[in-house]
DNA sequence: CTCCTTATTGAAAATGGTTTCCATTACCAA
DNA sequence: TTGGTAATGGAAACCATTTTCAATAAGGAG
């Protein structure tokens, strides 16, 4: 990752300023992160790993960020129901695909999961079809999410963090 | 419902009871409002109530009783990405049954839906044993909404709450 | 390149739902 | 009735997120 002269030519950039957003060192900062590191990355997650490189971007920045990309639709903010939002790139240069995910409550590890992706947005798509015409709502959204433990935390007996 | 001589004889004491705990006033109380009104009630919406009618009643122990109740699994603690948790009973003398949910984001109105639970049961299930398999996890729980805008909110212009 | 407008920023304070603390109260088994 | 202890309420603490506001810097115009 080169330094000064990577700023104008990022895959983003053009969407980015087709909105009017100006492109900063933060932004870019936090874009970074989103696409090196994994997903499901909380605010403070992502801030630390921006700050020890920009020491001087701000926490608040990170929030503002995130919320202008959740906005134009380049982030997804996920609830796992742990008090923290977390974030993760919509789609990258390489396009994540679709996924759902599966959240250990012992230890708050969460598994991307498509296997049965195919399945299951046919029976969602069938179902918000059903629902928007019975009570004349527009759905835009969906949530599915599974709970429980994963192998490690199971062994280690049965307490669970609660959600 | 009859004041002072009503405690003791609910179809929650044996429960209660048998799990150690203390019949009290505010438990009471809390189970009361949730049974009367509808679902989907706040913290602060259960204070009110419980509040109105027992007025020593602190916001502290609206709390700790949810706590209890989810615990006993008498409760359900659902969270719309508004910020604050809602609770509704997970089955009463009546039984309330399995239900999901689809959320306006722009009123923050509620809609129980029971249509189309059967299919997505069946499939739920379906996939969660894939997953456990595959994954090795103890699955305990799901999460399944719909988020969208609601018949007026659609058509006061598409200004939405966002969450 | 330089200037200028104004979007963006960082730090600190505010917010708001929820939790913790701790001295006091009141269930309820014996 | 009584004693041990679970439960309580009020205030303070917590903690993720938001707001405020003066200072800064992106980037189009010239
Ligand atoms: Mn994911
Ligand atoms: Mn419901
Ligand atoms: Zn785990
Ligand atoms: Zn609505």
């Amino acid at each position: 990752m080169p330094r000064g002269q990577c700023r104008g030519q990022g895959w983003w950039h053009g969407k980015f300023r087709g909105c009017g957003y100006r492109i900063t060192l933060g932004r870019e900062a936090v874009l970074d992160v989103l696409s090196s590191c994994g997903g499901h990355l909380s605010a403070e997650d992502i801030f630390i790993k921006v700050h020890s490189k920009y020491p001087n971007v701000g926490f608040t920045t990170i929030y503002r960020t995130l919320d202008v990309l959740c906005g134009l639709g380049m982030v997804c903010k996920l609830d796992f129901g742990d008090g923290r939002a977390r974030y993760e790139l919509a789609e990258g240069p390489k396009g994540a695909r679709h996924h759902h995910h599966l959240v250990c409550t012992g230890c708050n590890k969460v598994i991307d999961y498509t296997d049965f992706i195919d399945e299951e947005v046919d029976l969602l798509r069938q179902t918000e079809k059903g629902l928007e015409k019975k009570y004349n709502f527009k759905i835009n959204d969906h949530v599915i999410q599974f709970y429980g433990l994963c192998d490690k935390c199971r062994k280690e007996g049965g307490k669970d963090a609660g959600f």
